[in-house]
DNA sequence: GCACTATATTGACAAACATCGATATAGGGC
DNA sequence: GCCCTATATCGATGTTTGTCAATATAGTGC
C-alpha cells in the first residue's frame, strides 16, 4: 500500500483533463520530500545563505567569533541561525576549546539538488 | 566601493583564523541572494513541494480542481499554496474559461539548482 | 437576465519565526 | 580557586506563516 499511488477518480474531469492522469505519488519518496522542505526552510532566509556563502567562500572553517561582526545581528541572533543551519544538516560544527568552528556539509547540499533535479 | 568585498578587520583573531582571508561578499550578489532565499522559502513547504511534484509528474498541465483533492486541505488553501509557488516564479499559470492551467518553470527550477549547486 | 461553477481574496487565529538583552554554561589562564 | 572569553539558551516581543470559513469575482450555459 506504501508504494502505491494514490489516483483521484472521484474528482470529476471539470476541465477537460482525464483524473485517472494525475496522482499524488509515491509515499516511498516522502521522506525525501519532507527532508527536502526542512533543508529549503533553513535556507530561506537571507542572513542563513550569507552565513552559509561566507562559509563556502572561506578557505577554511570559520568559528562563530568570526561571523557575528559581519551581519550587524547579535551574538545571540547568529548563535540561533548556525543552530537552525546545524540542525537542517546544512552545515557541521566542531567545538575546540572555547571554539566552534563551522563548515558547510556539502554531501546535504547536494542531497538536496539531487531530490530538486529529480523535480525539474 | 558597491563590488568590494567587507573585510574584518576589527575583529582580533581570537580563535586563530587571521581575520583577513574572511569577508562577506560583494553586495553586487546581494540582489542574487534575496532571490535565491525567497524562492528557498517558496520551496520549504512540503504541501507546495507536493504540487511541485505533482505538476511535474503529470503529463500535463494541472488546474487547481485536479489539485484540490488531493492534499486534504481547503480549496482557498490551495489556492495561496499556488500564489506563493506563482510569485516566486516556480510555476506559471495560464487562464483559459473558468479553469487555471499551471505548470512548473523549469528554468526557474534550475535556477534554484545552480544556486544550490554553487553553495555545495 | 439568472444559476452554477472555478478561482481568488478577505478576515481571523494559532503557530512558528527572527530578533534582542540577559543569563547560563563551559574552557583557559592566572 | 577566580576571572575572562566564546558559545548556548532563555524570555519577551513583534512579524510572518498556514489554515479555515466566508465572501467576492468572473466565466458558462440557460
Amino acid at each position: 500500500m506504501a508504494t502505491e499511488a494514490k489516483v483521484i477518480n472521484e474528482a470529476a474531469a471539470c476541465c477537460g483533463i482525464e483524473p485517472g492522469s494525475i496522482h499524488e505519488a509515491d509515499a516511498a519518496q516522502d521522506g525525501a520530500l519532507a527532508d527536502a522542505a526542512a533543508r529549503f526552510r533553513a535556507l530561506s532566509d537571507e542572513t542563513r545563505l550569507r552565513i552559509v556563502r561566507t562559509m563556502v567562500r572561506s578557505k577554511h572553517e570559520l568559528c562563530e567569533c568570526n561571523l557575528v561582526p559581519l551581519f550587524g545581528l547579535s551574538q545571540s541572533t547568529i548563535s540561533y541561525h548556525l543552530k537552525v543551519l546545524r540542525e537542517a544538516g546544512i552545515v557541521e560544527c566542531e567545538k575546540r576549546g572555547l571554539w566552534a568552528y563551522y563548515r558547510v556539509n556539502s554531501r546535504a547540499l547536494m542531497g538536496v539538488v539531487k531530490t530538486l533535479a529529480e523535480l525539474a
